[in-house]
RNA sequence: GGCCUCGUGGCGGAGUGGCUACGCAGAGGACUGCAAAUCCUUGUACGGGGGUUCGAUUCCCUCCGAGGCCUCCA
């Protein structure tokens, strides 16, 4: 079963064709990083990491390349920087490590490269060089601008005519643009912010041109994947389109082009201004959403629940949801692998997956079945509910691999959080009592110590022999 | 104003021209000293109106509604 990912520039569903079996290439647009990534940000982390694992999965890990970069040279870290009164540099730092930090607690592999803008400044003066050569980029005022209508199908991701955006347009224009679609490829520094010499005088690019320059010189000027928010279709991908196709003289820049739907919280827009800005760190580490701290799987299968496509609406709600079932699954597993081939697990699984659909249908599903759903333009929802059906636990433990949900890692979460929550040795003290009352048949001492327990936000897990476990509930 | 996406049961969320996933919540049952947890069973749906069709939730048109982009933004 082939590879079918939806291609915003066909808008269908094709068969992905890598370019090199051996070298798949793969490029995301990374993080600004002048500030903490908040959970929108997440989305497309998540998505494109699934993506990642399953191309390495059907190429082998050795064949798939994916770079991811970093933006470290914009407007907004400038003035972020002054306004912390720090240099450049530190808030671009502690910004990155944040980030990988975060990133890392989301279950996501690290990229193959993470390059950063200002490393790639003499391939972006390259790539303007020869854009001016070509006559599609034009000085003016200190500044170099690409020449939009020197570029006949400019437009074509976002399905835009020149004329509609003109129409459109409601943006004032620079006085120095010949066009007023035309976009800054380098501009000139003001006194005091960063700037790089070059051909037009010392200057910083402008923020398309890097991602350009960046996947030009890790992945070629012609690449497999290019993924990113569905919000960067225009005019970001749409302008990097243009500048890389313009260089190279090629008719596409990636041969596929994947975008991720908008996250909104509780139904709005995340925005400062709401007061629903929620940044991944908050999540994993403060208690701001939904009054705890959540562990970064949780998050991952809250994102994976819903389509990469489609809207999603993130609420606590949505979270609680991912945890149970999560919960389950190690339930489930611990469950499997204590007795392999026993039970409801044996005497399955001959007979699915045999290219029939999805082999689905008995109620039994295998790693092939969740392969296939993600194979389908990464239909992880699918893929979450045909793991809900798999009852064997190499399967089970592959398909996790997969979709990037690590058990272990949640249940030492857990069990940290127990431990930072309650005074261990005392619980287990009060649980010895409980039992010890519950055996002489004491049943109002058993449920004082239940209560007492539970005022401590201890709750039991209890079978006719006595208490098989407990965990810290949270309200 | 232009371009685009989407509207599925109480909620989340797949999918399909006919046999109506799955999860959560709800209901019933089993287990339990009682609970919790767990397990079993179970009800409810495809925004409105036209059309194509033997038959549409699925295709086409239209209306209504939600959202995104057009300006930094995942």
């Amino acid at each position: 079963m082939p590879i079918r990912l939806y291609n915003t520039l066909s808008r269908n569903k094709d068969e992905f064709k890598a370019i090199d079996d051996k070298n798949v290439r793969l490029y995301v647009c990374g993080p600004t990083v002048w500030n903490y990534a908040h959970i929108g940000n997440a989305r497309p982390i998540i998505v494109f990491d699934v993506l990642y694992r399953l191309l390495r999965y059907v190429y082998g890990p050795d064949h798939v390349r994916y770079v991811r970069n970093i933006t470290d040279v914009d407007d907004k870290i400038n003035a972020r920087a002054a306004e912390l009164g720090i240099s450049i540099r530190e808030l671009t730092e502690e910004t990155n490590a944040v980030f990988q930090a975060d990133v890392a607690a989301l279950g996501c592999l690290p990229p193959s490269e993470q390059p950063r803008a200002t490393e790639h400044i003499e391939a972006m003066i390259e790539m303007i060089s020869r854009l001016i050569a070509a006559g599609h980029a034009y000085g003016a005022d200190g500044h170099v601008l690409f020449d939009v209508p020197s570029m006949p199908d400019y437009g074509r991701l976002s399905r835009r005519s020149l004329d509609e955006m003109l129409a459109g347009a409601r943006v004032d224009v620079a006085p120095y643009k010949r066009g007023e679609m035309d976009f800054v490829l380098w501009k000139p520094s003001k006194p005091g912010e960063p700037a790089w010499e070059s051909p037009w005088g010392p200057g910083r690019p402008g923020w398309h041109i890097e991602c350009s320059a960046m996947s030009w010189k890790h992945l070629g000027e012609v690449f497999d994947i290019h993924g990113g928010g569905i919000d960067l279709v225009f005019p970001h991908h749409e302008n990097e389109i243009a500048q890389t196709r313009c260089a190279f003289g090629h008719d596409v820049m990636a041969n596929v082009w994947m975008h991720n739907g908008f996250l909104q919280v509780a139904g709005e827009k995340m925005s400062k201004s709401l007061g629903n800005f929620v940044t991944i760190h908050e999540l994993l580490n403060t208690e701001k959403f939904g009054g705890r701290k959540w562990p970064g799987e949780v998050l991952r299968l809250a994102m994976l629940r819903t389509h990469y496509r489609q809207p999603i609406d993130f609420t606590v709600k949505a979270l609680e949801e991912a945890e149970i079932a999560l919960r389950k699954w190690g339930a489930r597993f611990n469950k499997l692998e204590l007795a392999p081939g026993e039970g409801f697990g044996a005497g399955f699984g001959a007979g699915s997956g045999d290219g029939s659909g999805w082999g689905y249908g008995g109620g039994v599903a295998r790693f092939n079945d969740v392969l296939s759903a993600l194979k389908d333009d990464l239909n992880t929802p699918f893929a979450l509910t045909l793991i809900h059906e798999i009852d064997e636990a190499s399967e089970l433990d592959q398909a996790l691999q997969i979709i990037g949900i690590d058990l272990k890692n949640y249940a030492q979460w857990i069990e940290n959080e127990k431990q930072n929550a309650v005074d261990s040795p005392s619980v287990v003290k009060l649980i010895s009592a409980r039992n010890a009352a519950r055996a002489a048949k004491n049943w109002a001492e058993s449920d004082r110590i239940r209560d007492k327990l539970a005022a401590m936000g201890v709750a039991l897990k209890d079978n006719k022999d006595g208490t098989t476990s407990w965990e810290v509930k949270r309200s």
